[in-house]
DNA sequence: CACATTACATAGGCAACCTATATAGATGGA
DNA sequence: TCCATCTATATAGGTTGCCTATGTAATGTG
């Protein structure tokens, strides 16, 4: 197969993987975007800083505030003090935080799998594949799009 | 490669593209994803319903009137009257609104070309081929769940 | 010690979703 | 024909999640 088939291939598929994951695959935990992959940056990586984490998901300071605010009302993320800085807040996840990821990553990934049901078994193998090809490439992309901070 | 090995890499996947495209990858015309999709659709399928656009998109009737209340103020959709039945209302797109969704989608290639030069020539030759194989399977799944209508 | 810088919070506004409801046209039966 | 009902869209009012502009407290610096 000739790789300069089709150069938009991959821009395609992104933007049809993204509609299908916004529109037909659900967060039953109400949790936006933003506010998972936050919550998923703190369980990977640890306590940080507001601006850290306005910075990494590409928003800006107050919106994170805000987010965080309401992450905190919720009970999945609490506030630190920084004993070394007065100025700065340490989020980090709590239990209950974790919780919610786990759960959310369980049943959104059920959701998925009960879609990829109605492909055929040629298909579905076809796209196990592709994405363990594909997802350590990704996987850097996003890591290296994500470290401004 | 076992089959097996992760097979939770297809979930995974979807969501690092998920977060790749909507934090990562601008929209320069600043049209937001359900925005973009209405458009896409009415550019493949030509003039629609409203309450058609609402079910294919996953968001109610009124929230769909009031996006093609934007999209038109914005000169990309125009109304036009069904002859057939008074009550409804056909939207199709105009030629700016053609023309908007030719440069997004443009624009958003050019940039994640960019973003993918930091891969290895290898790296990048993985994500096109594994592209190129799941794209025809991510597109049947994606038609079949928004065929709801 | 005064002043700039940094980290975060607050205020106010807009986009994009929701539910509930109103209105105009179509349809079907007495 | 006429009235009740159904259907397609519009309107009203509320919430979330983003923005810019600005305020405040802690830190660093000449």
């Amino acid at each position: 197969m000739d790789v300069d088939q089709n150069p938009a291939a991959v821009g395609e598929l992104f933007e049809t993987v993204t509609v299908l994951m916004m529109r037909h695959v659900p967060a039953p935990d109400g949790l936006s975007l933003t506010a998972a992959a936050t919550l998923g940056s703190l369980q990977r990586r640890g306590p940080q800083r507001i601006t850290s984490l306005a910075t990494a998901q590409g928003v800006t300071q107050p919106s994170m505030t805000q987010l965080l605010r309401r992450l905190e009302d919720a009970g999945l993320v609490a506030r630190v003090a920084d004993p070394t800085d007065g100025r700065v807040v340490l989020v980090e996840l709590t239990a209950a935080g974790d919780e919610t990821l786990r759960t959310r990553w369980n049943t959104r990934l059920e959701h998925l799998d009960k879609v990829l049901q109605t492909l055929t078994d040629e298909e579905r193998a076809t796209l196990q594949r592709a994405a363990e090809e594909a997802l350590p490439v990704a996987q850097k992309l996003v890591h290296s799009l994500a470290a401004r901070y």
